[in-house]
DNA sequence: GCGAAGCAGTAGAGCGCTCTACTCCGTGAC
DNA sequence: GTCACGGAGTAGAGCGCTCTACTGCTTCGC
């Protein structure tokens, strides 16, 4: 910086106001500073900018997994909000595990981004407040409340009633869900499955499983097992329904003949052709922007939480038909 | 820091010392110094740590499309190599604009990452260069050779041959290839297969596409629309085979009776069940990895370039079978 | 008993910027 | 002609650390 201040004949501080644009400079200065940087190579230094001026204008993106679709879909969206607003974001995962998860957020902190967002961190209630009441944070798709953060949450009972009024239609009572175990969402989506299928009168049959392909498989596998097993299956996500497709097929079970599959998510997986589940939409691009919107409003300084909450859409595609007639358990 | 070194009764040296534990401190000036931090809430500013140390730890990693499973997934082997050197890793995306990978790879400069790892950079040949005459670069899957950075790629005329060799003994001879158009690893992709068709004395017919769905589906409603379409269809990578699937479907040509397809990456989305598609294996994690070691030998001074070439494996599933008997353009 | 060696700790300059408070100079109002 | 004013530019302190060179003090060998 001082090389690129001689050599253009001014004060550090003039080359810092053009670095930055400021209005403040003329043009010739400013013309004169910018050809002598161009002759350097010179770029400032962003450690030491953000260490002078206190502000990073950055924001940190932990996302729970980024091999679901998702997640990073999610981000595009918040990556392009942050980009409208000349924040830079760092996207960060936690490979699954709470200890990655922990390192990730905690090196933003060590950073000090301006804000984080929190895409359904499997971090503990309590972690999670404590980070929060350290810095800006916005969380996406954890489904807990709290007043020392934003959420951004989707209508899971509502999910929930979609799916049930949609196979009840289509003439099936016996519904198996396999769950998301612990993972956020999990639970509520569980419930609002629950809480569907009793209100119909229906027994609600739900096996244990977790967001991921093996996990749908395996539930898939429980399921079919059973006596009497469901004529329907509602997977608690989609890469789960993925895995329920894969080990239907391997069983000879077809859908949606013998048996009906529904995720939830809306991810693009859902849509291809060889798949066409149907599935519980989530505007997931949207949801990236409005947490960088909320997450925008907190860094500048709002302290009352604000909670989100998105309605779902059911999208219907051709994994889901009539219940069939022979209700014994299908064989090929 | 001040704080935390007057509490502990100690220089502001040592409280340094002490955090980055440096084995020059007695262990009980390490507790009083550790207990009056935690007391404090204090935690280093890694903007003024890097700036007085001049080192980041920090390697940037640019991924051409968050989309692709197989950038994600080589990501999660970089990683989980970083991890083991106490390396920090930030993920970035140029969301498919060359824009946008410019700003990203300018943030990582911005930031004095110590390295960057680039995977498929859609940048051009000269900026890459002169990214990487300015700092410690490595390049996945780029199929440019520079001597300014180092580079991992896949023996892509080999995948050729592989592809076409199990297709032609399963009898197909009119076989179409969708490019990647313009895309890294798109030409080395397209020559490979022209090359390996030409050594068997068979006619490449090659349409133009892209690395997604949508350009598959497109690229082979057009190759259906041939007089005399082909019997097999060689994606570019796996999200275009998909895309031909989708398509295929749609045009109610049944796969792999009427066409075989392949894909090209095998990504988590070839082994799901209803696609389990017939794909070039990458061993996408120890790609990664071996990035990550590439760059850990330039950061700590080696100059020559290296280049790593990987083999790839043919992984056949149920998208590719025996050529049809009747060979006219199939109808349902 | 004395000097060399080694361990624990410290002072203070410096990393590359930003920011506040200032100076200087050309205009325009009266 | 004088003075207030605003635009353009500058000096220098400080952001929160690390690093080099140093000081004391204990230990050990002979």
């Amino acid at each position: 910086m001082d090389d690129v201040a001689s050599k253009a004949g001014v004060s550090r501080a003039l080359v810092s106001l053009v670095m930055r644009d400021s209005p403040r400079v003329s043009a010739t200065s400013r013309q004169k500073v910018l050809a002598a940087a161009q002759d350097l190579g010179y770029r400032p230094n962003l450690w030491a900018r953000n260490l002078a001026s206190g502000q990073t204008q950055t924001v940190g993106v932990m996302l729970n997994d980024l091999h679901n679709p998702f997640f990073t879909e999610m981000a595009e969206g918040a990556a392009a909000a942050a980009n409208e607003r000349d924040l830079q974001i760092l996207i960060n995962s936690g490979w699954q595990r709470e200890a990655g998860e922990l390192a990730a957020v905690e090196a933003f902190m060590n950073m000090r981004a301006d804000g984080i967002l929190l895409a359904a961190a499997g971090l503990s209630n309590e972690l999670l407040e404590g980070f929060a009441s350290q810095m800006p944070t916005v969380s996406v798709s954890t489904y807990f409340v709290s007043q020392y953060f934003d959420t951004v949450n989707n209508n899971e009972d509502h999910g929930g009633c979609l799916v049930v009024d949609h196979l009840v239609d289509l003439g099936h009572t016996r519904i198996g869900h396999i769950d998301g175990g612990a993972a956020r969402s999990g639970p509520e989506r569980r419930n609002g499955f629950i809480k569907a299928m009793v209100q119909r009168g229906l027994a609600p049959i739900v096996v244990e499983g977790a967001f991921n392909e093996q996990a749908g498989a395996a539930a898939a596998a429980q399921l079919m097992e059973l006596h009497v097993p469901p004529t329907a299956i509602f997977a608690g996500n989609d890469l789960a329904a993925i895995g329920v497709l894969t080990k239907l097929q391997e069983l000879g079970v077809s859908v949606p003949e013998d048996v009906s599959v529904v995720g939830y998510d809306d991810t693009i997986l859902a849509g291809i052709g060889p798949i066409s589940l149907t599935t519980v939409h989530q505007p997931r691009r949207q949801l990236g922007r409005i947490a960088i919107d909320l997450l925008v409003e907190r860094i500048s300084g709002r302290r009352e939480a604000r909670h989100e909450q998105l309605e779902p859409r059911l999208v219907m595609r051709s994994s889901t038909g009539r219940v069939p007639q022979s209700k014994g358990a299908p064989q090929s």
